[in-house]
DNA sequence: CCTCGTGCTTGCATATTGCAAGTGAAAAAT
DNA sequence: ATTTTTCACTTGCAATATGCAAGCACGAGG
């Protein structure tokens, strides 16, 4: 019954969709920065993901369900991409992953300040994000709060203290 | 600074280190299942992993401080695997993939109680479990609640619904 | 000694990743 | 209108990871 894949454990079946070194890099972009279109995906790519990998990716995480995509009206050639509902709904395991990755791992300083963000905001944050995200992305409301730019802010604030690259 | 990888982003190095399509499972079975020998890990494995890629992945969540090991004083060539604290604080990390798969893919009816009973109790119970952890794998005191045994009892009574297997 | 259980390795076929270069269509420049 | 550039995405191929089956070493038991 629990379809194709190893077992129907839940966190399973998360690993079978996410659990790869680019999946959760891409949603990363696209949610915490906004990268909407291939060529921003792949020019601003903090890691550096590969061009076959990258269209890869977005075709799976769209088959999946997580990301659409849609023409430009202006570039015809260009897609837009947007999160989906359950794609936002990783909000709160990004956060987790960015508070563990801070705390067990060597993160870099300008890097980690978002996730610090996060983690301190907790829930309450974390649902002012998705409202925003849902407005970003599917279309509601626009939220009163706007959490994308306080994070942004902050990673731009942390930029500026260590002008010379990384 | 931030060490040999592709970034520093604390997201992309948790991701270098457990993002891959067994790592998060051995920990969950360690976790949740109580496997601590490689033979109990090999055997019970739910979704049938392969000995070479458990005899990897032990030696590299061990290499990466997430599990230790120690041999086992009745049957030397035996090694007793134990959860490190940082792989106890990935409790939160985990309850958040199982409630995220229970809602957007389709898990066993059995293999979802845990991650149901996981994200209705939310941070107070996953704290409770990592206490409990912290005594299993540890040698903390044991703490009065013992959450293993409530999510074993429910998983199990959810398998007695169901006598045929999957 | 032999044998069996057990933790882990090895060989090898297949799949996934990563790099570099290429393709084809639409925009922009001339 | 024709050339040039931009852009989304492919393709070829080497390197690495995975999966399966069999094998090996070592200790305990007889």
């Amino acid at each position: 019954m629990p379809q194709t894949g190893r077992s129907g454990c839940p966190i399973n079946l998360t690993l079978e969709q996410l659990g790869d070194r680019w999946s959760l890099i891409v949603i990363r972009d696209v949610m915490f920065g906004n990268r909407r279109t291939y060529g921003e995906l792949l020019a601003q790519s903090e890691e550096g993901i590969a061009s076959n990998i990258l269209a890869d990716r977005l075709k799976r995480l769209t088959a999946a369900g997580l990301l659409t995509r849609r023409p430009d009206p202006r570039h015809r050639q260009k897609g837009i991409y947007s999160l989906t509902e359950a794609a936002i709904e990783l909000v709160p395991l990004l956060a987790h992953m960015g508070a563990w990755g801070r705390r067990h791992l060597r993160p870099s300083r300008e890097l980690s300040v978002r996730a610090e963000l996060l983690e301190k905001g907790g829930p309450p944050l974390w649902n002012a994000f998705m409202d925003e995200l849902r407005h970003l992305h599917l279309g509601a409301p626009r939220p009163p709060r706007s959490v994308f730019s306080e994070l942004q802010a902050a990673y731009e604030k942390a930029l500026a203290r260590r002008p010379a690259g990384s």
